[in-house]
DNA sequence: TATATTTGCTTAAACGTTTAAGCAAATATA
DNA sequence: TATATTTGCTTAAACGTTTAAGCAAATATA
């Protein structure tokens, strides 16, 4: 534990007789310094292990090099893919993220957005809790000249770049997959409506079966907050309907899940009888018995635009800075759960 | 845009004729500041949206109020708990958190510590990666005099404070388990052996066996990564046995569920045929079919335990500062795959 | 050869805090 | 009443960088 005091540039400077600036350019290469001078100062640094203080630099320069992610939960594939990409992105610009989770609470996002500020990020990268209705929290971001960039759950009214899915579009790819399947009672149980993605899904659903000249009965389209408890409730409920659904879409695939169970349950053959879409392309999706058919929503590509759109800010591009609204095309996963041909 | 700087103490002495000390000190509620000052401070620096400057005070203080925390992955119920629960204890006590994935890869988990080093966090929380066999890179941290706490998957060598349950024990509450339900073969697919609680896990395999006089088959003992797919190649490799065993106990849930895919696959009943328990009881453990019987970890007292560890450092016990080693006793979750008397 | 430009550094100030040292006025103590 | 202590502030320096401004020596240009 004989911490001896971290080296700094004083002691690089020290030893070569020069000063603390001429070492600091060195170390940044600086066209106005001599090779000779860079080598050994970088040899110098080298030797006695210097490590530039992150926190002066930062004070110095006005920006902290830390850019602050803000995910309803980590426990999801679909969330730590994106922020696995957005690292990958930003440490190689030479940002370091600072994770935080709002557990779907509006108070925690709030307490996590303060914190963020107050620990001076550069820009955040935030998906919306569920239960975020009011936007002044975000607004404060917006306000303080911080480049905020949302991905997945975000609103328009914010004006922010914005990179997810179009899913508008996935929900129609859904209704004319199980259309094709030969369904005709396809039923919905949806996201909340004031989320922008939900209310998108729920838009497709209702103009895809419109195109197709199915009937839109309100009994078959429920709103849910997409837990898998509540998949299980919105699936028994479906269950009590006097003309059953031949097919359920559900937006999330945790909730998916949920209604899987309660078909099993009650012994009702999937997807013969009922079949069932996921959305979101969880893992377990795949593992289950039956497999769940489901939207693959490119994490990877979600995670690394936001990163990069994070970049353009920061790299001024302010001129006419033109909001990024980057949609990208959902992949249908066709599983058992919805392959009626197949079973 | 118009971002009009941020308000500083400066601003706030300005406005009320008194010195930055001053307002600093009224801040923190010096005791040599009148509560008249305090609250006139504190009133002006509501009504000028005063943030304090985070990197400011970190460089004075010498302390940066962050501190890091490495994981193998965020994607696994276990650690976005456990790191969950870290975030709430450091959070009220003014300590913000890094999150990092090392992906399970040594180079990157080496990157992540020079990462967060440089970000001169005040301590780090970590879970070593399946690959990590050299500790010099744990040894640096130690070196610089920054706390170290391990969680989970933590070396005995580095001699630092460690968190995690008693892996040992639960080897012989499961092998246990199994020997009630009237199993006499039972194989064991464990983790790398170089790994603590892998190797921990494997001795009381073995030592359990003994204990109630079950013969060791060396064919019934693998390693394994732990992953689905290594779950399924290690199952398969033990179905091509002469003399097949009656139960398998992984180490990991993930790993188990790849071995009930084959199983599944050959028309294998478990647990009639072939008895199955997992280890961490990662939320899939009770979606699937059969139910998956598993080892409950403690992740949020885990978690929660790492913290203040972290904390008691930074109290300056240091004293006498003890090797904290937390040893929790885990819970044994039965559940249909290992259920034989109810199937 | 005289002047202009470039090279390679130094000096000094700044980023926004915190804190040790100190000082005058107010209050307590003998 | 004279001295000691406490209260409530100020002054000044520091944390470790970066950078604008400037200057002398070296080199290029006319």
């Amino acid at each position: 534990m004989t911490n001896k005091k971290r080296t700094t540039i004083k002691d690089i400077a020290n030893v070569l007789k020069i000063s603390t600036a001429a070492v600091s350019k060195a170390l940044h290469d600086d066209s106005r310094i001599s090779t000779e001078t860079k080598e050994a100062v970088k040899k110098v640094a080298k030797e006695l292990n210097y490590q530039p203080n992150h926190l002066a630099s930062a004070l110095r320069k006005g920006k902290s090099n830390l850019v602050g992610v803000i995910v309803p939960k980590t426990n999801s594939n679909f969330f730590s893919s994106v922020i696995q990409n957005i690292e990958e992105v930003l440490n190689k610009e030479g940002y370091n993220i600072i994770i935080t989770q709002s557990n779907e609470s509006y108070t925690k996002e709030c307490n996590t957005i303060d914190t963020l500020l107050f620990t001076q990020v550069d820009g955040i990268i935030a998906s919306m809790a569920n239960e975020t209705i009011d936007l002044s929290y975000y607004e404060k971001i917006k306000s303080k000249g911080i480049p905020l960039i949302l991905f997945d759950r975000g609103e328009n009214d914010l004006n922010v770049d914005y990179i997810g899915i179009d899913d508008y579009h996935s929900s129609h790819i859904i209704v004319e997959h199980l259309i094709e399947q030969g369904c005709q009672r396809i039923a919905h149980i949806g996201g909340y409506k004031h989320t922008r993605i939900f209310n998108n899904r729920i838009r497709g659903y209702i103009d895809a079966l419109k195109k197709y000249n199915l009937p839109l009965d309100k009994e078959l389209l429920i709103e849910s907050n997409l837990t898998l408890q509540d998949g299980r409730k919105k699936m028994m409920q479906l269950l009590t309907l006097q003309k059953r659904p031949d097919a359920v879409y559900v937006a999330g695939d945790y909730a998916a899940l949920g209604a899987l169970q309660v078909l099993q349950e009650n012994h009702i053959n999937i997807p013969n009888d009922i079949a069932l879409v996921g959305f979101g392309n969880e893992p377990f999706t795949a593992m289950v018995t039956p497999t769940i058919t489901s939207i693959e929503q490119h994490s990877n590509e979600i995670g690394k635009q936001a990163a990069n759109a994070f970049l353009a800010y920061t790299r001024g591009d302010f001129v006419k800075q033109k909001l990024n609204k980057t949609i990208l095309d959902a992949a249908l996963i066709v599983r058992d759960s919805s392959n009626i041909k197949d079973s």
